[in-house]
DNA sequence: ATACAACCTGTAGTTACTATAGGTTCAAGA
DNA sequence: TCTTGAACCTATAGTAACTACAGGTTGTAT
């Protein structure tokens, strides 16, 4: 194989996935059949690392599948504007937000618990971590 | 049914869960087999409610069912201290503050790619975005 | 007596993969 | 050229923590 082909071994490796993922993104319509060998092994090309780079990416940033098909929609097809994927970061941005500010609640909840509780050898049924879960609320 | 024995329907909706959810913890071993009536239907008592209570605050906290496992044992047995409790608890925190700050950076990456987008009708050919996302890393 | 909500069990679907099994192909060394 | 063994192939099951459905039974109120 030269250089510009590649095996899948060799695209996940350079786009830092799994085999098993690009399987599974092919499935999901994400990545597309590639040519195969005449044995059936698929045949990739650059475009195919750039990518699947991409898709590993926006994973990281917290995209789904879902929302990088539409973003991979707007490369595939004509006509689309920036403004939309603009709209997608945005949208995503809140979310992460929104994802942040219920942790930093978690956060506060179990750091008060742990600082009321004595902690060594003392008996569980004087732990205040076990009584904060165990009160029924309001 | 008097007010110290419930049915799943019943214990559900004061524990705040679905009658789905008592099934899979049943299932799973987080909450006990209930004694039944003669046609077989689940039969609660108070302490059934108290648990489920204990089992939801945990998930809502972030511990998995593998960890509420490990909390409820700590309530089951005997000869259990404190010090585990928080210990679990202090564990929790810090993977929670792993989790905040994985996020902050996801969200300045997203912020970043959004403040140099001029959106509108740009071509999607020059969406920084895609740009940023698109473009080999390292 | 009857209607109907609530219950029962068991199975499939969800998300985004990961892992396994059992078989085939490719590429490199002898 | 032959042989080995890594890499590939497909298909299926498993993961977490539920949720949803199908098809049947029970409980309860009228």
């Amino acid at each position: 194989m030269n250089s510009t082909q590649f095996s899948i071994g060799q695209l996940a490796k350079l786009a830092k996935c799994k085999v098993e993922t690009v399987h599974y993104y092919e499935k999901s319509g994400l990545m597309p059949e590639p040519p195969r060998t005449e044995g059936g092994h698929r045949v990739y090309a650059l475009s195919h690392i750039k990518r699947l780079n991409f898709i590993r990416r926006c994973r990281e940033l917290g995209f789904s599948i879902k929302q990088i098909t539409e973003l991979l929609r707007f490369l595939d097809e004509p006509n689309h504007y920036c403004g939309e994927v603009k709209a997608m970061a945005m949208l995503q941005a809140r979310e992460v937000q929104q994802k942040i500010d219920d942790l930093q609640r978690l956060k506060m909840a179990l750091n008060k618990m742990v600082s009321q509780c004595k902690g060594a050898k003392y008996s569980i049924d004087a732990c205040p971590i076990i009584d904060a879960l165990y009160i029924e609320d309001q």
